[in-house]
DNA sequence: GCATGATTAAAACATTTGTTTGAAACAGTC
DNA sequence: GACTGTTTCAAACAAATGTTTTAATCATGC
């Protein structure tokens, strides 16, 4: 009735789910096996006992939070091999949006991932190699379609930046946002910010690739 | 020779300096008064003895370093009021860059705004009060000057964000970067990125222009 | 020189926190 | 039902941390 479905007597997976929550509020440091445990109802000596130490469970919940996100909303959400540049790249806007944004579900996935963006532990690497690496190659490929196959990697670079700027930038400065400008992100609202962003960045790109084939040229 | 000119003998002062340092990298929670009180080479009692307490040590850390960041990186530095919109918003985003990415210099103020920007505290709207507030109004106005003055208001706001986030993505994922791409950010680096976000943004503002009074005729 | 107030110093205090311990409860097997 | 390995529990531990205390030191005005 309440997140957990079927009475899940698994303290293990209660634990990481409960660990999720906190971590992604009061980050590492301010978190507390105590609170943690009292939030999964459990012993304080479980997180131990099944993780061997805090930090191991941290790593246990950042792994289990990537790969649950990452199914839900992948970066190809919507478009064949088919579909134009185009389109490819407003769905990889939507679904980085929704990702990072979407507020009616568990919410503490993208908040860790955030902090751990910010704020590297050693657990960096790993998100790196299995979810951050993939993703900026994807739209690596997307954005390099869209300006010129022969186009400059510095442009291509600076103009992925732009693109992952323009969408992270809605979740970090989320509290600012709302103070400024009593904005709230509801599913309708994320639609018309990717729109924005696509259109936004599609104009940038193009006339950037004219310049780009223009420079190359001379 | 170091920092501090003419063995400035206040501990207070020295206080200060200290704890920017190690709040910026061990966040507030993390860092320790004993760490901070080390660093400053004070007594551990000092922290409670000059601030009350470590909280309010914080939020003095937090005000000096609003006023004196924002001293050195003026919006409008270097342009006029007879500047064009264009070289405003190239200023504007010139500055910012060097706010957030400048490693030349005691480097704890853009990470400990990022860090308050991410995970506020109650010190944020003071911070929006006498930081953000105006900044983001005077990019309000340099856009609505390269739109045209009747834009509307939901478009302008989107478009600052999408300025304002790709800004500040070169410091909130400067470890993935270094991480994927091994850059660093020396001046020169930033003076190009700061020429292409400028570009990147002119142009698509210059379509989404286009777009927004069609739309507006209709 | 000394009295007074501000500052510093070292030690101690009270909590909090991650972790460990050892016994109890449980589950499955023979 | 006794044995075995696993899981849970309450209590305790050791280290760390913000804060307080009490005395010493310093600076200044008389």
């Amino acid at each position: 009735m309440e997140g957990t479905d079927k009475k899940c007597n698994d303290t293990r997976e209660r634990l990481i789910q409960a660990a999720g929550e906190v971590f992604a509020q009061r980050g590492f440091k301010g978190a507390t096996v105590r609170e943690i445990s009292r939030c999964a109802n459990a012993n304080i000596a479980a997180v131990n006992y099944h993780f061997g130490d805090k930090e191991e469970l941290y790593y246990e919940v950042l792994k289990n939070s990537l790969s649950s996100v990452m199914k839900k909303y992948p970066p190809d959400l919507g478009v064949t091999p088919e579909s134009t540049p185009e389109e490819r790249l407003h769905a990889f806007i939507r679904s980085l949006l929704f990702r990072v944004l979407d507020e009616s579900r568990p919410t503490w996935h993208a908040r860790l991932m955030a902090r751990e963006i910010a704020e590297p532990t050693a657990a960096l690497d790993q998100l790196i190699e299995n979810i951050l690496g993939p993703l900026y190659g994807y739209l690596t490929v997307v954005v390099k379609q869209l300006i010129s196959d022969e186009a400059n990697d510095e442009l291509v670079h600076n103009c992925i930046f732009s693109i992952m700027g323009q969408c992270l930038f809605y979740h970090n400065s989320r509290h600012v946002i709302s103070k400024l400008y009593h904005k709230k992100f509801g599913p309708e609202v994320i639609e018309r910010l990717s729109t924005h962003i696509m259109r936004f960045s599609i104009g940038a790109i193009r006339d950037l690739g004219i310049l780009d084939t223009k420079s190359a040229k001379v």
